[in-house]
DNA sequence: GTGGTCTAGACCACG
DNA sequence: GTGGTCTAGACCACC
């Protein structure tokens, strides 16, 4: 179901808890849809099943998800999470517009730059970094 | 001369690196200015001379300062710092902006916000996030 | 695993890394061997724990080693670190041919030294010397 | 007379040491030429009188040089200065060989590196590295 | 258990 | 005075 990268460094629980919440703001995952057990999830991905159980702590706490005691654990209502991420990710954007702005770029290498990534079929992007 | 967030999860050592990177960056500190002796900004930040010697050697090791022993540490030369520095905002700018088209958000949508940006006096810009 | 020379004169850390190195390039430690824990490392050597960390991260920094916190660190990719220190020896030989040059030895003169060595069993060659 | 370098990572006393050493070994200063006072030598280099008092130490402890008082400094016999140099030199370049050799790089690649050396005229040498 | 960070205080080399 | 190294011992995050 997701695989993890044994190159990043963060911790494994946060890389669960990314993949997951991009797999239910993708759709891939929809509202209360089944996660698999702790067990089985520590089990696929051979590491120690505390370590999963810390991450779905984490997806319970930002509400992503609910866990029933003894049913297990299921995709929450998404239309926030969405929402939020959405803002979340705007707000990075303009941070980082703004930044570019502090160092002398103009509007219009910023917006030549976005036509480039719209007009790319499958664009020269970076990938996510997770140095760290 | 620089001021530490006890709320940033980061070690300190990390957050003076990128304080005084910034004012390097910035032009407050000039290419041979002298910096503070690792004793007196220890004192100045109510902490441990080593956490300060630790970030100075994280610095030399990037180059952006050059530290004689017996004498003290001075800023280096910066052009390669800042060009790096250019260089690394614009791919965290074509980074946002990809994620963004994949939401779904149009071209125009995203020059929009930016045109926003570059007519504003004062920006409503988010802070930078320590969250980690 | 590694001796230590208190006679030597660079500091523990560096020479921690130098053995290390050794030992990867050598091929006794190889890809993904682990290696011993920051505490044990320390005990065997009877140094501080810290020490030890610090030959770690250098080891990391330039990519010898990988280190994964909660598990322990694991030799890397040694490709490069091979190629580098070859390139490495080939510069430091040229340097001394070039010194020779200069004390007015001729090209006969290092061909059989070089002939010298090649045809003993067990050369007479000088250790590395640690004077500084 | 001489020059320091800034960059140059070593002790300052120990570059001294070494400029002066290669003027000696290279004839530009002959048996008993009296060398720069101490005072003038810190004067001309803007250093501290200290520093050069302790490179002419370094000097006299290895007998390249020796001090009368109240009359100053003079190079000294430089027969054996110039032998144990050499004798220096060749073990260091055997040494260089020798490892080249356990690195599977055979006598031919060897002399054709020396070859390369001895008939360029500007050859592309490396400088002698300073790094530490 | 592991590594990562920090403190307190020491000693050394250099200028 | 400066920076560089080391020790002793602590606390944290992660697994």
């Amino acid at each position: 179901m997701i695989l993890l990268d044994p190159m990043d460094r963060r911790p494994i629980y946060e890389q669960i808890v990314e993949k997951l919440s991009a797999l239910m703001i993708s759709g891939v995952l929809k509202e209360n849809d089944p996660l698999p057990s702790v067990r089985n999830m520590a089990a696929d991905l051979s590491i120690n099943p505390n370590t999963v159980q810390r991450a779905y702590l984490e997806l319970e706490r930002e509400g992503s998800i609910r866990t029933v005691k003894g049913k297990g654990s299921f995709v929450a209502d998404l239309k926030n999470l969405r929402e939020n991420h959405l803002e979340d990710m705007k707000k990075e954007f303009k941070n980082c517009a703004l930044k570019l702005k502090a160092a002398d770029l103009q509007e219009k290498d910023l917006t030549s730059m976005i036509h480039q990534i719209f007009n790319k079929t499958a664009g020269g992007g970076e990938e996510n970094d997770h140095s760290r």
